[in-house]
DNA sequence: CCTTGTGAAGTTATTCACAGCA
DNA sequence: TGCTGTGAATAACTTCACAAGG
C-alpha cells in the first residue's frame, strides 16, 4: 500500500464517496456493487482504496461506514474549509446562492468585486467586499480557496493578486492559462473547452 | 502520423488553440515558445500536433496561421454547434446570459425547464421551453449539447428524457454520476468534487 | 461459493534523444 | 544554429489473475 498515488485516484476517491452516500443499503459493499455504482471497474476500485490501507472483509466486501469514515479523512470532508467567490458578476452571483458545497465541507463565506456598484451589499447573506481588501479579509474569514469569476481580460492579474493575499487553492472560471506558481493549486473549470471536447467526442464518435 | 489519439491530447490542443489566440506576435512559434504559453511540454506538444499531421518547419517552429488554422479544422471550431441549457435556475441563467461561448463555436440557442413561473418568458433573449418539449424543440433548433443546471435529485430523469429526445452530448453541472448509454458524451464539472480535488491537493502539498 | 489485496502483465501516455531539414 | 517529427525508452496507469481469507 501507499506508494505513489495516482492523480487520477483522487478524482475517482471523491466520485466513490458520491456513489456511497447515493446508495444506502445492506451493511457491507462490495467492490462489485461499487462498480455498478459508479462506473469505474471493480479491480480499479480495489487498487485504489489499497493505496490507503487494507479495510476490506474478504468474502463480504467494505463495510459502508467503515468506508464512508475512511473516504472522509482521505479526503478531508470532515474538515471546514472557507471559500469566497472573486467576481461577483452573473456566475459568481450564482455560485454565491449555491448551497449545495455545504454538505461536502465548503463553506462559501464570501464575495469580492472591483465594481463599486456590486460592493457593500450581500448576495444570499454573503458579503461583496472591495477586491483591495482580499488580504485583510481572507486572512480574517481564513478562505483557503477562491472560485475565479471574472471576466477573461483580468483573470491574470487578479489571480496573481488572490495569491499576494496568501490563497493557495483556485478554481478558475475564466477561459484562459493562469500561470501561477507551482505552490498554488489550480483546476480549470473552462466551460468552452469542455462544449469543444464534447463536439470533438461527438464527432469521432467517442472512444470505444 | 494518426494511430490513435490519446484522449488528453483533444484537452490540450482546446488549450494549445486557446494560448496561440493569447499570444499574437511573430509569424511563427515554436514547440517552445507554446510550452511557456501553456505549461505543457515542447516535446508532448510537437508529439500531439503530430498525430494530426506535419505542418511545422524545421528550424523555425509551426506558421501561427497555419497551426491556427489546423487547431480550427481538427477541434471543428469552424462549425455551429448548437447548446440549449437545461434548468433555468441560478446556474442555468448565468449560462444563458453568458455570451463568451460563441467565440468558439458554440451557440446557447434556448433554454428548458419544468417550472411553469420559468416557461415562456425569456433570458438574455433566450426563450425558456417547457421541459416537456424538449424532443420537438431540439430538433427543430438543432440542438447537439445539452448544459445540465437542474437540481441533483431530478438530474437522472431529466438526463435520460434529454437523451431521449435524440441529444448525445451532456456537459453535467449536477453532482451526480449519470450512467448513460456509451453513446452517450458525458462531461461532468461537479464543482463540489473539484473543490475536494484542491482542497485534497493543498493538504498534501501537490504533485511535484 | 463469495470476497479482498496485490504481484505480474498489459496498456497507455510521456519523455528522451537524435536524425534530418531549413 | 534552431527547429520538427518520431522511433525507442521510460514512466504512469489499468487490468488480469490468483492466492488467501471468510
Amino acid at each position: 500500500m501507499l506508494g505513489r498515488i495516482p492523480k487520477r485516484t483522487i478524482t475517482r476517491l471523491t466520485l466513490y464517496y458520491r456513489g456511497l452516500a447515493e446508495s444506502r443499503r445492506g451493511d457491507f459493499v462490495s467492490s462489485n456493487e461499487m462498480s455498478k455504482l459508479t462506473g469505474f471497474s471493480a479491480d480499479q476500485i480495489r487498487r485504489d482504496l489499497s493505496y490507503f490501507g487494507q479495510f476490506g472483509i474478504s468474502g463480504r466486501g467494505y463495510s459502508v461506514v467503515g468506508l464512508r469514515k475512511k473516504l472522509i479523512k482521505i479526503l478531508g470532508v470532515d474538515k471546514q474549509c472557507n471559500v469566497a467567490v472573486v467576481g461577483a458578476g452573473n456566475l459568481g452571483s450564482a455560485m454565491l446562492k449555491y448551497g449545495g458545497f455545504e454538505e461536502h465541507g465548503f463553506r462559501i463565506v464570501c464575495g469580492f468585486d472591483a465594481n463599486q456598484g456590486k460592493t457593500g451589499r450581500s448576495i444570499a447573506g454573503k458579503r461583496i467586499f472591495d477586491f483591495s481588501r482580499i488580504k485583510k479579509v481572507s486572512r480574517r474569514l481564513k478562505i483557503k480557496i477562491a472560485i475565479l469569476t471574472v471576466p477573461a481580460p483580468v483573470a491574470s492579474v487578479v489571480a496573481r493578486k488572490i495569491v499576494e493575499s496568501g490563497i493557495k487553492g483556485i478554481m478558475n472560471f475564466a477561459p484562459i492559462n493562469l500561470h501561477l506558481p507551482t505552490t498554488v493549486q489550480v483546476l480549470n473549470m473552462d466551460m468552452g473547452i469542455s462544449l469543444q471536447r464534447i463536439a470533438f467526442l461527438l464527432k469521432k464518435g467517442g472512444y470505444r
